[in-house]
Order: structure tokens, then C-alpha cells, then sequence
DNA sequence: ACAGTAACTTACTATTGCGTAGGTTACTGC
DNA sequence: GCAGTAACCTACGCAATAGTAAGTTACTGT
């Protein structure tokens, strides 16, 4: 049963599927969900739009596979992160693990920062990093309980440092002559930890 | 030259020029930019789209003229909130004027959050939240080189902190039951300025 | 009253883009 | 070699929607 090396282009349904998903992340990164069209991401990976609906019954299905795989991604990296150390050890490394996603697979990040397909609520806005913010408040209820914080105000927390993360991050893949990942990851968990009262002089304190 | 009361729909072209405005924030609110038609906005102004060619271009020039009243207005907000004070005043009245505008312009916010038409760069993302964070970062460039920190590193707090009160403002406009916004206000500007290392543990410690 | 103009409309064209019907090509086991 | 099947394609239907051309209605000053 060799495989290896077809001569022609024609692939196995799953090595097709698993190269839609990545082109398609790819699309969806650079143009966002509306602005993406199938025809481009069948013509990126060569083959033509039937073969993508075949996989994934059409737009919305790819879209659905990427979002989920990018999710479940980083909330576990994260999840591995913050399951063991002091809590100013987790926060340290919660923050590296996001900020180590960002720089792996920028293209990931790129999309859950965008547009969701379709507003549930009216008046409202972006919901992947949103639904992110989420589960990790649930994560902050318990540890703020276990603590003896107002579990109440665990949201606002989470919310909080996911957004700065992003923002950060996405300054980050812009950035024309980035510092490294430590850097930044050091600056975001002092700024988290210590606040701004106590912004180190120097920045080349890394850990 | 009475031009009160017009018993017909008919307008004067700043105040149909106004309208639109108001209409377009609002549908690129509930839709962004890309899910929005030109006939939506038409027809909740009661008018027909030519109307619209008329005043602004097109799409893209409306969206240009909504964008750009919402940036100026925040970044004018903004720029008065810090114009005074110690430095933890300065931060504290700077996330409240931050959440004030957030709380009432959610529609011009809701814009700001999502999608610009097209990207200028490959592989990249929305790019309002982004450009008021760089304009805030040129900010802060001056207020630590005053200080003795180091100017490279302002771009990260800037965006940090833009980031962390625009998703906690997008969390606290959803949010069913909202807390107060001397609340929100306070627990972010205590994360930001005594870090998580000092959490109040009771939250109503209203300033 | 009526000419001139500002505000507005209807009715198109052209394009884009999702999704599908029906057929074709290449690989596989026998 | 020759079915049978898995992978793939061309060519379309159809709905939205950006933008425009040409004409119509209502207000204005004289």
C-alpha cells in the first residue's frame, strides 16, 4: 500500500481534507469570514469547489472546523499552562503559552480575532476571542473563590487579560523589528502582576 | 426662513447628510463593514440609495466618514481625560473617559471592534482598535521618556491597555446585570495600576 | 404663476459568489 | 485488462448587492 509520492495532484480525502483546513484558515486569516471566497480558497489549494463542499457541506462548515481546531488549541495550551506554580508563576506562564500561540500559528490568532459569520444579538460585535475571555473567567470564578475575591468580578478580570494579550500580541506579529517573545511576555505578566505603579526602568530583566 | 416642521420627508442635505451618518454607524454596527448593503442603510433612512452616492460616494466613503467621527471623538475624550494630574489620576480618568464613550456610543465602539474593508497587509487583522492604540502609544513614548522608563516598551502598554478595556467594555456592554461604571472603571484601573498582586478583595470600594 | 434648482425615485446593468447537477479521470483489487 | 470506486471537474442556476442613468417631485425666490 505505498501512498508516497503520487505523481499526479490528486490527493487521499484525508490529506485533502486536512490541506482545505489549512489553506482555508490561511483565507479566512487574510480576508475575514465575509470577505473570504470559497472559489479562492478551492483555487489556492487547487482543486475545485465541489471538493470543498464534499468535505464540508460548504463556507460556513470549513469555517466552523478552523474556528473549533483554534480553539480548542489554545485553551488547551493555556489550560497545561495554568495547572501548576504559584499564581504569579501561572499568570507568567498563562501569558507565555498565549503569547507562544500567537507567534506559532499567527494565522489562528489572526482568525479568531476577526468577525464571526453571523450577529446572534443585534448591536453587538466579534465573538471568538469573546467566547475565549468566557471559559477563562469560569477558570477565574474558582480560583477567585478558592482565594476569597469576589467571584462576581472574576469576569471583568478575564476579560481583562485576555484583551491585553491580544492587542499586545497582535502589535507584536506587526511589529517591524519585534523584541523577543520573553520580552513581551515579561512586560504583559509585571503589568498583570505588579501594575503600572511598578513598571520596571529596564526592560532586559528577562526571567 | 422657516424650515421647521417639513410636512414632507424631504430633508435639507446636511440634515439627510447627518442621518445617514447616524443610520450607517448603526448597521455597520449590527453587521460590520463587509455584511452591511448599501440598501439597508437606504431603507431604514427611507430613502433610495442614489441618495446615498450622492452625499458620501459609496459604501466605503460613508464607513470612512463614521470611522473617522469615532476615532477623533474618543481620541479627543481621551486626550482631555489625561491632560492633568498624578499618574495613577491620569490612568484612572483616562479608563473611565474610555468606558464612558463605550457606554454612550456602544454602536460607534461596536464599529471600532470589527472588521476594516480591506487589509492593507497580508496575514493581518482589524485595524481601528489598532490605530487608536498606536495613537495612545505616541502618548505614552513621551509621558516615559519623562519618566525615565523606557520609551521602546511604551508601544506594549498602550496596547495592553487599550486592549484590556476594550474587551472588558465589549464584555460589560453584553454583559446581562452590568456592574456600575465607577465599578468597571475601578477594577480595571486597580488591575492596571497595583496589578493582580493587590486585588481588593471586596469590590464596592467605590472611589 | 412659474422658472430654476435641490431633493429624491424608479429601474436598470454588471458583478460577484454560494451552492449543485451531472459527467470525467485516475487509481485499486482481482 | 477491466470492473468498481474514489477523487475530481466543467458548467451552470440563482440570489445579493454595488453602482448608475434618466426622469420626477417639491420647494424657492421673484
Amino acid at each position: 500500500m505505498r501512498k508516497r509520492k503520487k505523481p499526479s495532484g490528486r490527493l487521499t480525502a484525508a490529506a485533502r481534507r486536512a490541506q482545505l483546513i489549512e489553506v482555508g484558515r490561511e483565507v479566512f486569516a487574510e480576508r475575514g469570514y465575509g470577505a473570504t471566497s470559497v472559489e479562492e480558497i478551492a483555487n489556492r489549494a487547487k482543486v475545485s469547489k465541489p471538493i470543498l463542499y464534499d468535505h464540508f457541506g460548504g463556507k460556513e462548515g470549513l469555517y466552523a472546523v478552523v474556528v473549533d481546531r483554534e480553539l480548542e488549541y489554545i485553551l488547551s495550551r493555556i489550560a497545561e499552562a495554568v495547572s501548576s506554580g504559584s499564581p504569579r508563576v501561572r499568570l507568567e506562564q498563562a501569558t507565555l503559552a498565549y503569547l507562544t500561540y500567537v507567534r506559532d500559528r499567527p494565522l489562528g490568532f489572526a482568525v479568531l480575532l476577526r468577525d464571526a459569520p453571523q450577529q446572534q444579538r443585534s448591536g453587538e460585535m466579534p465573538a471568538l476571542m469573546y467566547d475565549l475571555a468566557d471559559r477563562i473567567g469560569d477558570v477565574f470564578t474558582d480560583q477567585f473563590q478558592k482565594a476569597g475575591y469576589d467571584p462576581g468580578s472574576a469576569p471583568i478580570y478575564a476579560h481583562a487579560l485576555v484583551g491585553m494579550v491580544a492587542f499586545v500580541g497582535q502589535w507584536w506579529t506587526e511589529s517591524s523589528n519585534p523584541p523577543s517573545i520573553d520580552t513581551v511576555a515579561n512586560h504583559i505578566a509585571a503589568l498583570a502582576w505588579m501594575g503600572l505603579r511598578h513598571l520596571p526602568e529596564q526592560p532586559n530583566f528577562v526571567a
